[in-house]
DNA sequence: GTGAAAGCGCTAACAC
DNA sequence: GTGTTAGCGCTTTCAC
């Protein structure tokens, strides 16, 4: 069990000094084309890799990027076995836009709603040493949270949040996206369009009720009595839907703030005996893989989960990396995936 | 930006040396209970938290477990949006289990085909140092990365393998699994019940269809014609399918080795008129979120895989603390989820 | 352009 | 039981 290889042992094997091993990793200045030809011939030889506990010590970057999610929805989401798709994608973006910079992804969960976030998140900080933290909803628009980020001086990045402040916002025009979607069913003849909305804890509900209350604004479609509170949850999706169908005049279309809901809502209407999307219309939020399976499948407004977290990644280690002039703000574009859950008004 | 607080501010605070507050840190011995008390009273107030690459570079552990998953199917399956809950599951169990003892999860992907296998796998060990690695398959049975390990004295699982050798061996038992399954068919009444394989890279494949060929061969029903070959992809179980169906004398009932394999063997029975489960049974195998959504749902096996990482860990951590008579293989109990894919054989 | 020295925050080994 | 010393593998700062 031999010893690792280390940055001296390349400093010999080249027969130059540890610091100029070190200038070539980094990619550093003053160093001649032969020197560094020759210590990289020195690294490939030996299979060098800096140790990243050892960077972190000596230099001011980790090399590590935090990822943070909220604990209670994250484990029920595992343990439902409904599918977090959510997790997959931010690993996808995250993890492989980190690769190219010889970063990690450590992804962590956080109780949002506990006392003590602020204890939890400064312990993982103060662990990890991250050189940038990337927040999801509701984490995102967490003041607790994102106070402590700025006061530390540490990079961080908002994931679904359009808030101005401090760290990179990150988001999907979610009030275009519930436009789009609402649109879509507009142009295809319905008059009453129904919305269930997203929980109160995410900034984003409000701007898909926005998105979804202005296209309907625009053609004089809007009655409040089509909006129904949600919570994201399958069950607030049932209720929803039922108090829907239980209008004098109820919709013939529904948008949902996620697929759960419209999961829901497809559940309740079948119950009623309502065929879709010959009764009734359907668009989901999220298009996570579920929304697939269906019967019908999902009309669904795709969030493009994993392009937000390779933004926010690829920002972060920029900015750690002394780069400025970097955008504080990015919005990464949505698609609407036309499947089988919406169709013509009924005559 | 105030500096960190370390473990020299503690042990300040305390009026103790800072190898004492080490002690305490680590449940060390020789440290009275009075001294030990103000230690972590200091470390309370302070809200101190030791690094872990500090931890790493003096000590001989990093606190950090190394997950290794297989490039291109993780990848796949990611993109397809057809969901991987692999990852997921063994997040959880993994991710949760490490934060017991103070340890991350760390998860990279290595391309199993690749013919540097072998330095991806020294450089994610270089670079990260971790304490232990877990293997998935086809990782777990490959001896270009299962022989490095056991060289580098490298304490490492290997999750879904049941051969004996160097690490950990966690699995659930597949050939049982396969007999449960064919078993139950059986019980319904079925006597011509099809096979689809998994694919040869993954030991559990054989293993699988050996309990499948058990089962029936106990009750005089096996068929070599009755098995066809799959590589858990769709357009495999397809195939597989469709061959199945082309026999003299089709099965009434089909255990697919992968949900996908599965949901494909459904579809081509739709296509040919056939009812499930009247006219045919089908059982899958792992059951992940998707087979939820079929039509009908899926009866599967389900396969414990956050358990059985949550075992990893474990095994993994206890090892590198020194603890030992560790059993170097454990059977995690699996079970028979019945939905509504199955039902007695037609008349 | 290159090298030498100091130090990051801890733990291991040993002294007291 | 507790303190002291050395050193892990790098980067930073500064000298040449």
């Amino acid at each position: 069990m031999r010893r690792a290889v280390t940055i001296k042992d390349v400093a010999a094997e080249a027969g130059v000094s540890l610091q100029t091993v070190s200038r070539v990793i980094n990619d550093g200045p003053n160093v001649r084309a032969e020197v560094k030809a020759r210590v990289n011939a020195a690294i490939a030889k030996l299979g060098y890799t800096p140790s990243l506990a050892a960077r972190r010590m000596g230099g001011s970057r980790s090399y590590l990027l935090l990822a943070l999610n909220d604990r209670d929805r994250t484990i029920e989401g595992w343990t439902s076995g409904e599918g977090t798709d959510w997790v997959d994608q931010m690993l996808m973006g995250g993890m492989l836009e980190c690769a190219r910079r010889g970063y990690r992804m450590i992804f962590e969960l956080v109780d949002t709603h506990s006392s003590h976030v602020e204890r939890e998140v400064a312990g993982a900080l103060a662990a990890l040493n991250p050189d940038g933290v990337i927040l999801t909803p509701p984490h995102s628009d967490n003041p607790l949270i994102t106070d402590l980020l700025e006061r530390r001086g540490l990079p961080f990045a908002r994931i679904g949040s359009q808030t101005p402040g401090a760290g990179f916002a990150i988001a999907m025009d979610d009030a275009e996206a519930a436009r789009v979607a609402a649109r879509r069913l507009i142009d295809l003849g319905h008059r009453r369009i129904g919305f269930i909305t997203g929980s109160d804890e995410y900034a984003l509900s409000a701007a898909r009720l926005d998105g979804y209350a202005d296209a309907l604004k625009a053609h004089g479609l809007f009655d409040p009595a089509l909006v129904t509170p949600g919570d994201f949850s399958f069950q607030s999706g049932e209720a929803g839907m039922t108090a829907l169908l239980a209008l004098a005049q109820p919709p013939t279309a529904v948008v949902a703030s996620n697929d759960q809901m419209a999961l829901a809502a497809l559940r309740v209407a079948n119950g009623r005996g309502l065929s879709i999307p010959q009764d009734l219309s359907i668009i989901s939020f999220d298009d996570t893989p579920i929304v697939r399976f269906s019967h019908p499948p999902l009309t669904a407004i795709r969030q493009p989960v994993a392009a937000m977290t390779a933004q926010a990644a690829n920002l972060l280690m920029r900015a750690k990396a002394g780069e400025t002039d970097l955008p504080m703000g990015r919005l990464v574009p949505f698609s609407l995936i036309e499947r089988a859950s919406t169709g013509p008004a009924p005559a």
